[in-house]
DNA sequence: GCCAACGTTGGC
DNA sequence: GCCAACGTTGGC
């Protein structure tokens, strides 16, 4: 399969751009997600390389604050068994977990493209993430608009060797 | 804190 | 299967 582009938020205060580039491996396991469609994509669409537009929600500034990708295939979310975390599902289950999650890995920090500057080009107007009254965590981005923010919108980003575009 | 929009739940 | 009530998300 051809590979894919998404887009994952995920609130500053919980694990930021520069949380996630703090971690072991640049790696972050993205537990938490309580959503079916979000799942889905995890589960059924995304694929190891993946590119991800990282988005920070519910803080001042929401907005893309970086790139990463996806790192692993989907597996289940440990929370969901833990009777103490907030993520904790009583009606799932060891031998059918119903919740799974994708490990997500840094690739770069970028300057903060906010919310409202996303607005301002009609090039992005279809995308998800910026339709009226649209919540979910996880949504898909068109090739194109994943060219036109890292072509108009980033610019001079450093990536490791092999992974542009 | 407000509120629009959406997803989930549960009674029927 | 319908749909009202409720809870959550997330920008402002």
């Amino acid at each position: 399969m051809r590979m894919q582009y998404w887009l994952m938020k995920s609130e500053p205060e919980d694990c930021s751009i520069d949380d996630l580039a703090a971690r072991p491996g640049q790696t972050v396991p993205w537990y938490g997600v309580r959503n079916y469609q979000a799942r889905n994509f995890m589960r059924d669409q995304m694929q190891v390389g993946d590119r991800v537009l990282f988005y920070h929600s519910s803080c001042a500034e929401p907005g893309i604050a970086g790139l990463a990708e996806v790192a692993c295939a989907a597996y289940p979310d440990e929370t969901q068994f833990d009777a103490a975390s907030r993520y904790f599902d009583a009606k799932s289950s060891r031998e059918a977990p119903r919740w799974l999650h994708v490990d997500v890995r840094f690739l770069a920090k970028t300057p903060l493209i906010s919310l409202a500057v996303l607005r301002c080009h009609p090039a992005l107007a279809q995308m998800r993430v910026l339709q009226k009254g649209s919540r979910l965590s996880i949504t898909p981005v068109e090739p194109e608009e994943w060219q036109y923010i890292i072509d108009h919108l980033i610019g001079a980003v450093t990536l490791a060797p092999g992974t542009e575009g």
